[in-house]
RNA sequence: GGGGGCGUAGCUCAGUUUGGUUAGAGCACUCGACUGUCACUCGAGAGGUCGCGGGUUCGAGCCCCGUCGCUCCCGCCA
């Protein structure tokens, strides 16, 4: 499939059938090795290695002088016969091992200088820092590591494209240059040469054009998209990255989960997974109530318990204080904690502590005594009601839910880490739903989305507190694999009359100022839209999940740094005066 | 914006704790030898702005101050 007019076949795939065959091959010198009278070298292409062999024999004087000569990384082309080797000249680790080409032509057409980074290594040796292998990606990207997280990454663009083609989906483009948004991520910004002070904005997802497709009535649309946000960066996280964003028309919210069930089941089956054909569904309350957290991880238990009851009638000032003011007592016991140090249980705390809570309350039961500060508070009762085994710790925040939770989280996490509960090997897949519409600005009292603005709060508490929509809850819901997610999305309002009162509750009032930002979505609502709804994958994190990289930038061909700079070709640059000029725009706040 | 880690030969690292002769090793590279290797082997050689700038000192890779880059985390990411 891959022969052209400059070679028969690829490296990689030639096995014991092809013996006897004449084959020209091209590809890059992986390795070589130069015994005097006969010359090795490893030739790779994208396919992988073959061995070529040079001996007097059956090559020319001229040809094993090439072979001897020729650099690493140099790209050549070559003819010769693939031979089978004798069985203790075989390599086992080589899919191609059984066979080399013995070379009568070599010819090198792309001399390569001396690599700044290795591609090919030995046993062992270690990758070239990161930074090095990013400015010099050309290299980096020869790596057959790499290449298969690419490869890969292909595939799943291939079945996601075919999955939604087959089920009625349109693949349909919006534009790169949009209008900017003051709410959610910074964007990134374009200027407009003809129109001077004015700008574009790079999109953050297709949100609003996908909902315009839904009002112009094309039902159910895809796309593979390029989004952009300018916030600093973590491993997880790019200022550009992909998502394959879903929406339809005449749904509801199970219709959109389901087919996400079946989209992921495409993807992990393309990767080699077999999962579950239904994920199961978790209150954003229970989510928060039993892990801390929204999406939390379900390989390991630890489940969070309320132990305000056990606590209520003790002599205990921090207890009872928290309790009086309104507060839960909230904790986990962890199987064998009770091994832990004094030291061990310190870092927890601090752990806690650096979550926001004041503390960390614990008391351990070994050999038959409970230890620690809170042991001596606890009544008979007490004791019963906590029901600790031996060997256990038991662990406990004392604080408003906001506060406890995500100090709990990262407890139950360490919690997890520490006694080797995490079984790589399992895939928890759950969508946690019922998401709050809005959270409430502690100090201000402002309400802000918790998904997006366009997301429909659900009927049930429309209906049982039209005017409170801090108890709203939201028809949102997030795709999520161990501690992870993968995806989210919502069904969205559809009644121009409800999406205008949200932008007022989000503090945007003013009708003018809504028409101005939204107008062009509230325009496209008001003439005749569809129920609908939609969700977005995050489709590098997929990739980096299923090729099993540690981080995003392994997955995607030219990355950014932490830094939001390309090491490679080198952006951002300065651009002279008069380009800037052009654009209307003056440089302030920088020494240059 | 904040906190942690790292920065020494083309690459990976040692040396920094306790300042002291000419800064070392492996791989890669160059030259030489070698007809069955597959991380070939063996011999020889070349290769350094110890990230950068300043300071302390008789003397700094090492101590101090600043700065840059990469990275991990918090904030942020509707």
């Amino acid at each position: 499939m891959l022969a052209t007019s400059l070679r028969t076949d690829t490296c990689g795939l030639l096995r014991s059938q092809d013996v006897g065959r004449t084959v020209r091959l091209g590809g890059w010198v992986h390795r070589s090795r130069d015994l005097g009278g006969l010359v090795f070298i490893d030739l790779r292409d994208r396919t992988g290695l073959v061995q070529l062999a040079f001996g007097p024999a059956w090559s020319d004087a001229e040809t094993l002088r090439i072979a001897a000569a020729v650099g690493v990384e140099s790209v050549v082309l070559c003819e010769g016969e693939v031979v089978a080797r004798e069985p203790e000249r075989q390599n086992p680790e080589m899919l191609t091992g059984t066979i080399e080409v013995r070379v009568t032509s070599l010819r090198v057409v792309g001399p390569a200088v001396t690599p700044a980074l290795p591609v090919a290594r030995g046993r062992g040796e270690k990758m070239a820092a990161e930074e090095l292998r990013l400015r010099h990606r050309y290299l980096d990207l020869r790596r057959p590591e790499l290449q298969e997280n690419l490869v890969l990454r292909h595939r799943l663009l291939q079945v996601s494209r075919r999955f939604l083609s087959d089920r009625g989906y349109l693949e349909l483009e919006t534009p790169i240059l949009t209008k900017p948004t003051p709410e959610g991520a910074r964007d990134y910004l374009v200027p407009s040469r003809v129109h001077p002070g004015e700008f574009y904005a790079l999109p953050q997802s297709p949100q609003i054009y996908k909902q315009l497709f839904m009002c112009c009535g094309f039902d159910r649309y895809f796309q593979i998209a390029r989004c952009f946000r300018d916030e600093d960066l973590r491993a997880d996280r790019q200022p550009e990255f992909t998502q394959i964003d879903i929406e339809a028309s005449f749904i509801e919210r199970e219709d959109i989960l389901s087919l996400a069930e079946s989209l992921i089941g495409a993807l992990w089956t393309e990767a080699g997974h077999t999962i579950p054909a239904h994920f199961d569904r978790m209150s954003y309350r229970d989510a928060m109530e039993f892990y801390g957290c929204d999406r939390p991880d379900l390989r390991y238990g630890l489940r969070l318990a309320d132990y305000t009851a056990v606590f209520a009638g003790l002599d205990f000032a921090v207890t009872t204080t928290a309790i009086a003011s309104g507060a839960r007592v909230r904790g986990l016991i962890v199987p064998g904690g009770a091994a832990w140090s004094r030291k061990q249980v310190d870092e927890l705390e601090a752990l806690a502590k650096s979550a926001g809570a004041g503390g960390l309350l614990r008391v351990r039961h070994a050999d038959g005594a409970y230890d620690g500060p809170l042991a001596k508070f606890l009544t008979d009762d007490a004791r019963a009601a906590l029901a600790l085994a031996d060997g256990d710790l038991a662990l406990f925040v004392a604080a408003p839910d906001r506060v406890s939770s995500p100090a709990l989280d990262r407890v139950r996490q360490e919690c997890a880490r520490r006694l080797d509960l995490v079984d790589d090997a399992l895939q928890r897949f759950i969508v946690v739903m019922d998401f709050p519409m809005f959270e409430e600005d502690p100090a201000t009292g402002a309400l802000a989305a918790v998904h997006h603005p366009f997301t429909a709060p659900h009927p049930e508490d429309l209906q049982a507190f039209p005017d409170q929509p801090a108890r709203w809850r939201a028809l949102a819901y997030d795709v999520v694999l161990n501690g992870t997610e993968l995806g989210g999305g919502s069904i969205r309002i559809s009644d121009p009359a409800m999406q205008s009162r949200m932008f007022s509750l989000l503090g945007i009032s003013d009708v003018a100022d809504q028409e101005r930002r939204f107008g062009f979505l509230l325009e496209g609502l008001r003439a005749g839209a569809p129920p609908h709804g939609g969700i977005a994958f995050g489709f590098d994190r997929i990739a980096m999940l299923l090729s099993g990289a540690p981080s995003l930038r392994d997955v995607i061909a030219f990355p950014k740094t932490t830094a939001a700079r390309s090491l490679f070709e080198g952006a951002p640059v300065a651009v002279p005066q008069e380009d800037l000029a052009e654009l209307h725009l003056t440089v302030t706040g920088t020494d240059a």
